[in-house]
DNA sequence: GTCTATATAGGGATAGAC
DNA sequence: GTCTATCCCTATATAGAC
């Protein structure tokens, strides 16, 4: 493994467990056993290393939210979907940490990122207009945007939400699925019953 | 006015304008043209006054909160509510932009944060039991809890997202009632037909 | 590529005079 | 209560040797 593919990893590590705000280029540099002068050589600065983590991210999750797979899915399908947005967000959780601190130093970053929203958003209202159309649920096409906008908040502010009520603690991994629980439950009161049911059963095995 | 309360009122308002981590203690002390060493004469130090400014969004949340007048009101009554919420949040908006960053250097604050947070579900809970006892809408006490958990993280986290979407601008004020439009999204599918129209009139009048 | 040493800057906070 | 002057610390970043 490279040194400048190491100091990403590590730096990924020491943010998504610390926060980005709490961990300096000598933490990093420390963390490997490498110099502060070696990290320089490798990066110009800090927001370097951001930019670069985030186009991982980007790469990362652009891969699901291209998909156009979102079409004649079943219940589970559903659910997993949303699961592996979770998962990736996972992955850069500390973005989410402070999005808005981390963002304004970096215009670039400022749009890219805000892309990614809309086409988060995107994906969810394609999500529900092929519910929609396929009869698993009935909604006004008034009510999509909303509904999309709400799954949009839930997904990107869940983990900052868990951490607010641990902090302290780590993060629990686990808690993604209740994450994923949430954001289902904004579409849950628009289904037909069968699939209200169909649901149920779904979180009833991913969250025990 | 004396000069320890012109300090919280400063603060309050450039935290707000410029977020937390970007307004040193010189730059309270130059607005105010007064020297760094008063403000230091006041106040043991930056967190200090950050714990005072809290205290007087707690008491100010909670007059609102701990009131047990939610039960028998009309839509429009629901819709003022949740409105009266996110102007109290707005006017100490400042937390919600870097929520973990501020609220882990202070133990105190943390807990007591979250005292807040547990209220405000509790006041959710609180409307939405009554409302399903009155039959304005119709759910089973097994929704209630992740309902209000996402009435919860709607209203905390709006103002988070409008400023994403607007990075650089000034918070659009007027974009509050868009936030109090989502959070009774989470209501409406629950509600009654004739709710529903009662809530869509409601907020035509308000998002015009 | 990697190291050591160091420059630079900014923010938090204090001492002591008025 | 208020000011001036200043200290200290920490984080970012660079220079130059190996």
């Amino acid at each position: 493994m490279k040194t400048r593919d190491r100091i990403l990893f590590t730096t990924l590590e020491l943010f998504n467990l610390c926060g980005e705000p709490n961990v300096t280029t000598i933490d990093i540099a420390n963390e490997m056993d490498i110099s502060p002068g070696n990290l320089y050589y490798h990066f110009r600065n800090k927001d370097e290393i951001i930019f670069e983590l985030f186009l991982l991210f980007e790469a990362s999750i652009s891969d699901v939210l291209d998909t156009q797979q979102t079409i004649d899915l079943d219940m589970l399908d559903y659910w997993m979907y949303i699961h592996i947005i979770f998962e990736k967000i996972w992955e850069y959780r500390f973005f989410y940490r402070d999005l808005v601190s981390i963002l304004e130093r970096n215009e670039k970053l400022q749009k890219r990122f805000n892309r990614i929203i809309d086409k988060k958003s995107q994906a969810c209202k394609n999500i529900l207009t092929s519910m929609n159309e396929s009869d698993i649920l009935t909604l006004r096409p008034h009510d999509i945007d909303s509904i999309a906008t709400n799954m949009v908040i839930s997904c990107s502010y869940w983990l900052n939400y868990l951490q607010l009520r641990h902090i302290g603690k780590e993060l629990p991994g686990e808690d993604l699925g209740r994450g994923v629980y949430q954001v289902m439950t904004l579409i849950a009161p628009y289904l037909q019953d069968e699939h209200k049911e169909a649901l149920e059963e779904v979180a009833t095995n991913y969250l025990s």
